[in-house]
DNA sequence: CTGAAAGCGCTTACAG
DNA sequence: CTGAAAGCGCTTACAG
């Protein structure tokens, strides 16, 4: 994997900074006081814009704050007001991450940014136990978790305790705030897509993380397909998209296969290049609907990761003006509509 | 572009907490120590696991704890400890976040999770004055900065000044840390490649940031083509990657265009549908080789996110390293070596 | 094994 | 307009 990467490492020795005790970094409002010849709190009261300081001494302290390179200690001023200079959401991402989250998370960032929120990105491989702990202790403000797995009750609970919102982002919960697509109706606008293209007999494949969403997925292709009837369903769960293209290939010996649902536009590509090659007469839709499907004339069930990323985004914004306010909690919740696109694959 | 989402909005009300002030989610050792009836300092060792305390007032303590929901004041414990619990390292993005980024993210975030750090992101929109000065405030541990712009030579100094090791993650600097692939190779490699297919006439695309990458590999595309003579070549640079299938059916209106040379895969998409439409026998060549690539039959020229994200995560694992055993900073350059991959189009 | 006390760097009434 | 002081929640010698 890395054979053809040729390394270069080049050492430079940098100077040592020079000798001088307060440059190593930790000027404090201390130092800046001293040299200025003035209290601590004037200081302060400079650094905080505060108005009651003569000119010429804001002046000054000012240019020795810049002289002393001096940036204060977050963690200092936190203790004291109780909450961050800038507000930060916690983004919870499982293991998997697959190409619609990053685009996600993308636009989620966009939108938090332009409301001046930062974003910190936890991973919650090993549990998240110990991940909400770290929210809390850090006082962020709120937390997303996208996809599975879901909080616990324990997780939860702290949470709330800790007054901090929290959303789901493509999950859903009775008991929660969340957004998200419906899965169950994409599926079916599959199914519908399938059928009219007088599928007889259909294979789904999905990854083999039993998600909520694949659940929602397969439940609702196969409740429409009952509903037609004369149609025979099968459900194949593979470990990774690299192997979809080798899979799709032995899939497509059984000549009776007439209709394929990929639960991922990156899964369909495969499909679509081994259905070329055997020159077989099977129907494809994928799901997503990501930039390349439209050149590999995929069709396929649209989610737009910025609508959803936009949207959750706001709706964070909104569950914190909400505790900022005073208000009493409220559980938002948001369902959005797929969209099939057709291009007659 | 919302006109299809259909937004439910579930407003439930729920039980405010009950009315005792200790469940207002600031539960302080204090409040422990009391409880408990022993002092703080006691309560403190056993939170931090200290060796010397009475199993008995350990496990009052620690049920206690539980009970009361305690979690501690990360902002305290930094005040003393002048360190954070978890490192966290600042991840700052450009505003063009193009797909190969994200896979850039996402190897980056694996990789440094692995070894316990936490990652923070910030955009660079607004220029990176003010987010450097973030950085500082909350004493990040490192910070990455994904291609252009680079830091100014004031940032370098606040940085360097609080002792905050930094890399350029595909960008590179003389004077600074950096990893990156070697883009003037790549496009060589681009150029012969088409040169090999005699083209004559060709067509460099890229977008319009004026990047050092893209500056890179204009020049090495065009150095290659004038050593090797009699080929014409120009450049365009579009704004948007939607708008590549469009403009790249205009340009194959020249039948004297025989090769392109894209500066994306994502870009190259729109080239190949285009092409096939007009009949047009163009030899097109992309750049990155990101999955969809291969099924789209599409030569370009392979660097690897994950091989990237991981050594740089690595990287600046050692940089830390460095600094915390005192060791004088040294600067750490790495290049990596694009490969093509010949797809025959 | 444990309590009382100092101190981390800052903000903010309070009293001039 | 400004200084001295209290206090945010925690850790850690210090002295028992």
């Amino acid at each position: 994997m890395e054979t053809f990467a040729f390394v270069c490492y080049n050492f430079h020795l940098l100077m040592d900074f020079k000798a001088d005790d307060r440059v190593s970094g930790k000027v404090t409002i201390k130092d800046i006081a001293a040299k200025a010849g003035v209290g601590i709190g004037t200081v302060s009261r400079v650094l905080n814009n505060s108005p009651n300081v003569k000119d010429s001494t804001r002046e000054e302290v000012l240019r020795i704050a810049k002289e002393l390179n001096y940036v204060p200690n977050g963690a200092a001023r936190m203790l004291v007001r109780q909450s961050h200079s800038t507000a930060t959401v916690g983004l919870l991402l499982p293991v998997v991450e697959n190409q619609f989250f990053f685009e996600l998370i993308k636009h989620i960032h966009a939108c938090l940014k332009n409301h001046q929120f930062n974003i910190m990105i936890f991973s919650t491989d090993h549990g998240h136990e110990s991940v909400v702990h770290h929210i809390i202790e850090q006082r962020l403000t709120a937390v997303l978790t996208l996809g599975d797995p879901p909080l616990t009750a324990a997780e939860q609970e702290i949470l709330n305790f800790h007054k901090i919102p929290f959303l789901y982002v493509d999950y859903h919960d009775a008991d929660s705030s969340y957004i998200t697509y419906d899965s169950v109706k994409g599926s079916v606008m599959a199914a519908d897509y399938l059928i009219s293209r007088q599928c007889k007999k259909i294979m789904m494949i999905g990854l083999t993380d039993r998600s909520q969403q694949q659940i929602d997925r397969f439940q609702g292709f196969r409740r429409r397909a009952e509903e037609t009837g004369g149609i025979h369903v099968s459900e194949l769960c593979i470990n990774s998209e690299e192997e979809c293209y080798d899979i799709s290939l032995s899939l497509l010996n059984d000549q009776s296969l007439d209709g394929i649902f990929y639960f991922s536009d990156t899964l369909a590509y495969g499909g679509i290049q081994a259905r070329m090659e055997c020159g077989r007469d099977v129907s494809i839709i994928g799901y997503d609907d990501i930039f390349p499907s439209k050149f590999m004339k995929l069709s396929t069930i649209r989610q737009s990761a910025e609508i959803l990323g936009t949207r959750a985004a706001e709706m964070v914004i909104e569950m914190v003006r909400q505790r900022e306010d005073g208000e009493e909690k409220q559980l938002l919740q948001t369902v959005l509509q797929p969209e099939i696109i057709d291009r007659n694959s």
